[in-house]
DNA sequence: GGGTATTTGTCCGTATGTATG
DNA sequence: TCATACATACGGACAAATACC
């Protein structure tokens, strides 16, 4: 062992220990070392080496703890037999063909509708509770948990809902999970195994996409909502819809709508209605509309949300809350599942909301989106009179209409190559709709501020609608 | 209208227009005013009630959106026609079954399988990663991301594949997921709507109560792992084999039986076999078992794994690896999806293991597992020579068979009386097999080393079996 | 039938208390 | 502590619909 050289570099950015374990780590992967040989003791390869005994330990300490040698007290360290995984010589040259796509953002203005406004994040607070997690950290949350996730955060979901949408459930009936897709098959088990989903067309794309292209039954959409007596015609048994913001087109569900839904639900025992309130915490004008959850009697609404909007997208922690009648099923069937979502996220959420950060959170987002819509309504208004608005008032997104005999992959081509993302409403159409006009959805929940008149302008120039310099009419309500 | 009398209190702390509201839409859902009424005008019921005409404009305004009224710009706000709302009675009253389960381990010994050592995790490391991140967040991350999961670990992941499973694959080709259970779906889609998929039995439970149970085949397993032979039998299309460390068994999936499973997925376009690789880190005797995936000249071979075993459980994350075959129509079905781990988890995890703390953790945990295996498999043969040991050698848990006359579930409660839990393999059993013995499950993970031998001592002395004080044989390797 | 005053929804500026940082 | 911003509430300007003479 003599014969072995280690460089230490006394000024290297790597610590001395760190540098001598990796030196006798290598040397005994390569079998420089013999298997058994016994290692020159603390005292004399500190002096050899010229440093200290506890830099010696150290580094034999992280040899010993990942097994490359044993101990043998007052006796010496000795290189054990590693059985490190191998490595398998391939014939050819390991060569990973480097095909990743661009991280950069493409589009300089991108008005997608799931971006969120990441500036007013507080990072600060949330590295604090991930930080308190890891300081004292329960052993048990490496282990598996519970199937619903985290009681504890059941229980700040549970409480949330009640104060900001005056729905009255208990954690025992939230189930969290990472994402809507991940949800919907699971509530469609739990009601029947051959359920038939009614979807809003236009609607929320992923859902149809990803697994229920054959069953699932468009149904039309007006400013009202849901047009509830084409579903009534239909032989679904379970409708999914967006009440208090229809994703795309924003239509609220008119109180006449609600009560017809509800009723249709009570009229067969396999009737239920998902209820996704997605970005009910985004109302611009007046108080939110109430869930549809509130006005059941009868245990048919599955109360469906995410914290995509409210918190981040990355995040992936979506919930439902399943009416009583629903829990035991339920148990039954998915106790074997496992919570989708890492349970120390769930725990870094549950304690950011229990100290009040969330609500906060909104009151800060609803103020910053608020000022983006407000901005893009006056930009759209003021200088383009022709390009019709719908949806506003709520949310993240809305929908414009533009005077052009074009075609909407043609427009939004001509705006992706002039560095603006916008998204065509046939992207959301499960079934085909004339629209008059070419219409599009602009999210500005991903546009600073700042962006969105210039965007808007660039965008209209390139589609060469002109500016109307004369000073604009006001916004209608 | 001037029959109705609303009760606004102007030192409530619900504010006025709030009052207003709530009292007109009781008003109209309970039919006390007609539908197609004209409301008093703003200014009327201002004067009436004293209060200013801006309140009740937000009130109207509400309603408005909510579609109990209608508005005909200058004449007047109108109620809308909304149906009764049905109301079901319930025989029993509406009660939460409060099933929470302690969140106390019942049993001071747990033998589960899917226990992992917590002991030793490297809180102190991973807390660093985590700070890291957000000591300098990418504002990006909390954007949704890339479907298959993020770029860097998917590069980690295919080092880590290379270097300790002899796998070579691109980033491009792995997908990840949060949890085998969420990812087999996706796979079973992207092969065919209708397959049908066999799985092993015994085998991991959770796969047929989650979706497939109606379209699952169960094919038998012997000390060579699957039967092949009996696969070939039926119309399946995919199976679902854990070829290097067989669950529940251990079996070992033999050379043999490896070519012939090939053979016979090469044999139909939509034949497909999912290699679940999910306790591969974990051998005590001898080298890695190869991956079958690396066997594959045909891109029928599907591998899956996950960091439940080998870093922990409640991480929750899984991946796959897609024959570069399926990666075009993987890409056309799941863009819409999105990958379900968090981002910053997802970053966390890389950064971990590009720094090597994986594989350090790994060896680590490996010297760990390997002596408490060790141990239980030194306390059954040295004191209780009757019971037979099988599904040894590797992963983290083993199977028992004791000569007793009861049943498993019998005795399983029995030892959960004298608070131990073990797992009778007739839990994972697909279709029923009969065992000559009562066969159990012992998980040693989440069981301390120094516990094992009085965990044994304590589970046979309740189940009345009793100590050979003669020195035991040696185990046979 | 035409002119005018009134009523109406819509929109806007502003004062006050309160919560946030 | 102080400044800011927002929710709430108030009064009034405007234009369109209506009623009245």
């Amino acid at each position: 062992m003599d014969m072995l050289i280690f460089k230490l570099e006394k000024n290297s950015k790597k610590p001395l220990y760190e540098q001598l374990y990796m030196g006798m780590k290598d040397a005994i992967t390569h079998k420089q070392i013999e298997v058994g040989t016994k290692l020159p003791s603390k005292r004399k390869l500190a002096d050899f080496l010229n440093i200290s005994q506890t830099t010696v330990e150290i580094a034999y300490g992280q040899l010993l703890a990942e097994g490359y040698i044993a101990s043998k007290p007052r006796i010496g360290f000795f290189v054990e037999e590693i059985e490190e995984l191998p490595f398998i010589e391939s014939k050819q040259p390991k060569k990973i063909i480097e095909t990743r796509k661009n991280e950069n953002e493409p589009y300089p203005y991108n008005f997608h509708p799931g971006k969120i406004d990441t500036e007013s994040f507080p990072f600060a607070i949330w590295r604090k509770y991930a930080k308190d997690l890891f300081d004292f950290p329960s052993k048990e949350y490496l282990q598996v948990g519970e199937p619903q996730g985290e009681y504890e955060l059941r229980t700040e979901i549970a409480n949330y809902l009640y104060q900001s949408r005056g729905i009255i459930c208990d954690p025992e009936q939230i189930v969290i999970g990472s994402g809507t897709e991940h949800l919907l098959p699971m509530i469609l088990r739990l009601i029947e195994t051959n359920s038939k989903i009614a979807l809003e067309n236009p609607g929320y794309s992923a859902i149809p996409r990803i697994h229920l292209a054959n069953k699932a039954v468009p149904i039309s959409v007006d400013e009202d909502g849901l047009i509830v007596d084409e579903l009534e015609k239909t032989d679904a048994n379970i409708v999914y819809i967006t009440p208090s913001h229809q994703f795309p087109t924003g239509a609220v569900l008119s109180a006449a709508r609600r009560t017809q839904l509800l009723n249709w639900a009570s009229k067969a025992a396999n009737r239920y209605i998902l209820e996704d309130d997605y970005d009910s915490e985004f109302r611009h004008i007046g108080k939110p509309i109430p869930a549809l959850q509130g006005m059941d009697q009868n245990e048919k609404v599955i109360y469906l949300s995410t914290f995509t909007k409210s918190l981040m997208p990355s995040l992936r922690v979506a919930y439902f809350v399943l009416p009583p009648a629903l829990l035991q099923s339920y148990q039954e069937i998915f106790s074997y599942y496992s919570a989708t979502v890492p349970r120390f996220d769930q725990h870094i959420l549950a304690n950011f909301m229990k100290d009040g950060h969330f609500s906060k959170h909104l009151n800060r987002m609803r103020k910053i989106y608020r000022k983006k819509h407000d901005k893009l309504i006056h930009t759209l208004e003021s200088f383009y009179p022709n390009i019709s608005i719908t949806g506003d008032h709520a949310g993240m997104h809305i929908l414009i209409s533009v005077p052009l005999a074009k075609l909407e992959h043609e427009l939004k081509q001509i705006a992706n190559e002039n560095g603006i993302a916008v998204y065509p409403v046939s992207d959301y159409l499960l079934k085909p709709i004339d629209y008059d006009q070419p219409t599009f959805l602009l999210g500005y929940g991903g546009v600073a501020l700042e962006d969105i008149e210039p965007a808007i302008h660039k965008l209209m120039t390139c589609w060469g609608i002109n500016r109307n310099t004369k000073k604009g009419k006001s916004h209608k309500l």
